[in-house]
DNA sequence: CTAATAGTGTCTATTAGACAGTATGTT
DNA sequence: AACATACTGTCTAATAGACACTATTAG
């Protein structure tokens, strides 16, 4: 090896090739809530999270729904690439982001070698006003529960249904040691499941010991409303006075209600940091 | 855009060279617990949470610590990279490990863009018996706590001493948007204070919620060791009911006793899964 | 005996879970 | 009036925090 006398000396002989280099992207995994129409007048909607997809319009995986994203360009800092490809598919900046998992297995991508950071979007559905992408599209999420850690997700955008299992397995000996398997996936491209359902847990646990749930929700909003988005993300009803509790110190009460909903008006509230 | 027929015909045209590719590097936060002897043949030893550096031989940074970590290859699972390093520093296989963060500034590295995926390992230091690398030395922590914002993280191998700050810094309007700053930092190479406050803090939170503590315990431990251990991950004295109340249903009480220790002996304990 | 840690019992304070009740709009 | 949700009071169960006490070894 080399002896150099200096750090300046060392890079301008530097060969950047030594070691053969790689493609990075970025996958972007945006959720938000749905709220699908009831039919009884007086019924609050039924909610549901959802993920934004994008349909391919090119190999690999052409035709199928894959999650938004893209390759991280070369002077660009990894952080700004997904924000760049948000902006692109929603149109929307400033908009929560926050990075989930890099996922490296050498075959992930037909291509070539092909490593991807994959980061969690949420946001208030009711920003965009058609301002979305023409390909892209909001699927709701329905999850099953995991029999002998098996965990089957399906997506439904009202048109096309995409489901898929991942498998928890026990890699090796020491404690907490999982590495998750798609068993069964031939309706979403690449490596997504995974993606999903690790952004899916996230969130899930970062409901209670963060702020990160008022991403999803509008400048104003109800308890009843609220309470709904925690029950969608934790999959279970939680009892009012309880509820009430946790969130009390999270939210201030504004003079403003809402109306018109067939029952009780109740006091709209806003996020209080 | 040409038209293709099949994925097959997509892929033999393909130019993997449309993006300018990067390189990938892996950095390894090695986490293991000191003790350092105390003068009073009575007292337990003190503990203290300690990281694995190694002194960089070679330019950029040449003859600063850093974490142990070097380039993912080509055709290697992003996985198995750290696994590979550690293998090197340490002579150790199975090694817990878990993926931290991935650091994706264009100006981190000096010699070309690199970004690099950082993991956390824990392990019990008695299992090294002298197979630690030459170039690699065990650093203590201490964590100065933060006053607005900034914490200051000292290391010390008995001859060096490094000492670096971090700030936290509120990006923008929406919840839980932090980053973290280097703000002073001459002793130790690369954005690795960054890797090291991550980890130190994602230990930190995975303590209440995982069994991950025990992969830095030997097999066989007394309740007051396994206390030390929690209590200087968490900067804090537990209360010994406490404590014992949260552990319960981790641990399996053995036969053995240790003994010789100055004072009343203690019941040894396994980890229970 | 003393110093030091091991280990336990118990009281209290806080938090979580459950249920029942009252309140108030729309149709 | 009936329905549906808004919102609150209160009891109970479970958990966390605190303190005091006993136990047991080496020296």
């Amino acid at each position: 090896m080399k002896e150099y006398k200096s750090e300046e000396e060392f890079l301008k002989d530097y060969n950047p090739d030594e070691f053969k280099k790689l493609s990075l992207t970025t996958d972007i995994l945006v959720l938000s809530v749905s709220s699908t129409d009831s039919s009884n007048y007086r019924k609050t909607d039924e909610k549901s999270m959802s993920v934004l997809l994008v349909k391919r319009d090119n190999y690999p995986f052409k035709d199928m729904w894959c999650l938004p994203g893209g390759f991280v360009m070369y002077d660009e800092d990894l952080d700004e690439a997904p924000k760049r490809i948000l902006k692109r598919e929603t149109n929307l900046d400033n908009i929560y982001l926050e990075q989930l998992y890099t996922f490296g297995n050498p075959n992930r991508d037909p291509r070539m070698r092909i490593v991807s950071t994959s980061y969690m979007s949420l946001i208030d559905k009711n920003k965009l006003n058609e301002n979305l992408n023409k390909n892209a599209s909001w699927f709701d999420i329905t999850l099953y529960e995991e029999k002998n850690n098996l965990v089957t997700i399906c997506l439904d955008n009202g048109v096309d249904t995409l489901k898929f299992s991942i498998k928890k397995v026990l890699r090796e000996e020491t404690t907490d040691r999982y590495s998750f398997e798609v068993v069964d996936n031939k309706s979403i491209a690449f490596d997504h499941p995974l993606v999903i359902l690790a952004g899916l847990e996230r969130l899930r646990n970062k409901l209670e010991y963060t702020d990160i749930v008022f991403n999803m929700m509008p400048k104003y909003f109800t308890l009843g409303e609220l309470q709904k988005v925690y029950e969608v993300i934790l999959g279970k009803k939680l009892l009012d006075p309880a509820f009430r509790r946790i969130i009390k110190d999270k939210v201030k009460k504004t003079n403003k209600m809402k109306t018109g909903e067939g029952h009780r008006p109740s006091v709209l509230f806003e996020y209080k940091k």
